[in-house]
DNA sequence: TTCGTGACGCAGT
DNA sequence: AACTGCGCCACGA
């Protein structure tokens, strides 16, 4: 079913730092998933709040948020982002911020 | 089954 | 830098 690659991607967000950013194409590929970054959204739009996942790090693969700007999820996104640290250049995110995962160290931690 | 739809990505202007 | 068009692909109506 399609809940398992729902499963992989919570997995993958999951490991996503504080202060830190991944692009959804980013995380389709780490989550085994490559060409799938829309899957990632979609996933992330039926994500049960239960799992406590840290959706606003997953953003466009611009460094920018990819929720439509004047909605309020754009701006709890960005508050998020802007509490844990993460610097804006007007839309963008500071480069400096981009996760870049130690991937010998990833597949110790994910369950495929 | 076909068709439209994205919280996407990328190359070309 | 901003826009645009297209490719991609799982989903659901």
């Amino acid at each position: 079913m399609s809940e398992q690659k729902y499963q992989q991607i919570y997995q993958v967000i999951q490991l996503i730092p504080e202060g830190s950013v991944a692009f959804y194409g980013q995380v389709a590929d780490l989550a085994g998933l490559p060409k799938h970054a829309r899957l990632v959204s979609k996933a992330l739009k039926v994500a049960p709040s239960e799992l406590n996942l840290p959706w606003h790090r997953v953003v466009s693969s611009q460094g920018k948020i990819a929720i439509a700007k004047n909605t309020p999820l754009y701006h709890e996104q960005k508050q998020r982002l802007l509490v844990e640290g993460v610097a804006f250049k007007g839309e963008r995110i500071s480069p400096a911020h981009y996760w870049q995962p130690d991937l010998f160290a990833l597949l110790t931690q994910l369950t495929h």
